[in-house]
DNA sequence: CAAATATAATAGTATTACTATCAATTATGC
DNA sequence: GCATAATTGATAGTAATACTATTATATTTG
């Protein structure tokens, strides 16, 4: 079941909306291939126009970097939580409910679904598990904030510690709590892959989200 | 007051141990200078040589590559705040004033000392803090860590784990608790600086160190 | 002092991250 | 349906990066 909606990203992040054309959409498409398949640092746009057989000055026209790419893709995912937050929320009275259930949605992982015909949602995700700490980790990130491409995470982190605020609207740490909380599920899920030592696994269940949600309800006190 | 000792890292991070030479000390103490003034993106070998006014080839001799010199500056300094938390911890009976020690000292800013001739201890948190997660989100993570290259950091998690342990046998998150508090410290100090809206900032005093001191006390029930 | 080792200087290679140009194709407006 | 504009593709080129190789020159050590 496609929503009938589309996610809007920055649009300081492309020169031209990829939603536009087909040749966007496949570079789209397969960026979120290859950037999961080769990792950020060994990707680049000649692999990629060779891929989805175009040109590399053709994917210039869209992104004038493969950092802008990246902060396209991050920015996209964010907004897409974004909405799924406000589905998964809408109409729970509770706010403790609400706030569960929104550490369980950013803590999760994705399973994939078909909700974009060129987006492989699953991907993204490991993407942003993966890279996404490179598109701000850098000496550019002061510029680029001031287009406002990172509007869409900061909005997120903003809404769920709104919900937190009104269980305590005396807790003195809402945004570092949750972007702890979730920079800190994103470094589990890599850790738990490839350094397992610097986490706690369990074959049997996922423990990242429990101990993020325990973590937060014992942070504001919730029993 | 120079402590006499040497902080010893793995041998797989370097061809030749840069201790051991005065091009090798200078290799040191100028690429944590230009890494934190160029971010490691923009540092090369190149721009390095020129400045200790030594040839990129001699560099190399040294390190394989960037990355290996990371892996190197990174491991460092783990074994320095490893050996900085045995002193804190000695002689202190009680756990919970242990644990307490040790998350102050992980999530606290270092005081520019001049404990190490060659190694500016502020300028170099300050790469860990914006460079580190750089050596393990790649795609050379588990053969780097086949080396050993992450054993420091591995072991300092290990032995603040203990300490809460000995609190609570019974906690499950030991691991992940520990390790997002260290990570989750160091992109709090960069947030604050430059993406102030994922933070929570008080101009007049620290709260990264109180906010994680804090957690961590709920988390495991400390009152 | 001879031999081994470390360093410096120079040059060279493959790849990367673009930029520029122009031709070919496709879409749009009348 | 045709002229015009916009998009895309093909090709070439540049400066920088991340090395490697070679040889000469110091420096250390036995």
């Amino acid at each position: 079941m496609l929503p009938n909606i589309n996610i809007q990203v920055n649009p300081n992040t492309h020169l031209k909306d990829p939603n536009s054309s087909e040749l966007g959409r496949n570079i789209i498409a397969k960026s979120i291939d290859m950037i999961d398949e080769l990792g950020f640092e060994h990707f680049n746009f000649r692999k990629l126009s060779k891929e989805i057989k175009s040109s590399e000055a053709s994917i210039y026209r869209y992104f004038t970097s493969k950092q802008k790419l990246l902060l396209y893709l991050t920015g996209w995912y964010w907004g897409w939580m974004e909405y799924k937050l406000t589905l998964k929320v809408a109409n729970i009275a509770s706010p403790e409910e609400r706030l569960i259930r929104a550490i369980t949605l950013l803590t999760g992982l994705v399973e994939e679904g078909s909700n974009f015909a060129h987006i492989s949602e699953a991907r993204l995700q490991k993407i942003v598990i993966a890279e996404s700490s490179k598109a701000y980790l850098n000496k550019e990130v002061d510029s680029e904030n001031e287009f406002g491409v990172f509007a869409d995470y900061k909005r997120l982190v903003g809404t769920v510690s709104d919900i937190l605020l009104e269980i305590d609207s005396t807790y003195k740490y809402p945004h570092m709590l949750i972007s702890t909380v979730i920079e800190g599920s994103h470094l589990q899920r890599h850790f738990s892959k490839h350094l397992p030592k610097l986490t706690d696994i369990d074959k049997n269940e996922d423990l990242i989200t429990p101990f993020y949600v325990e973590l937060v309800c014992k942070a504001i006190c919730i029993k």
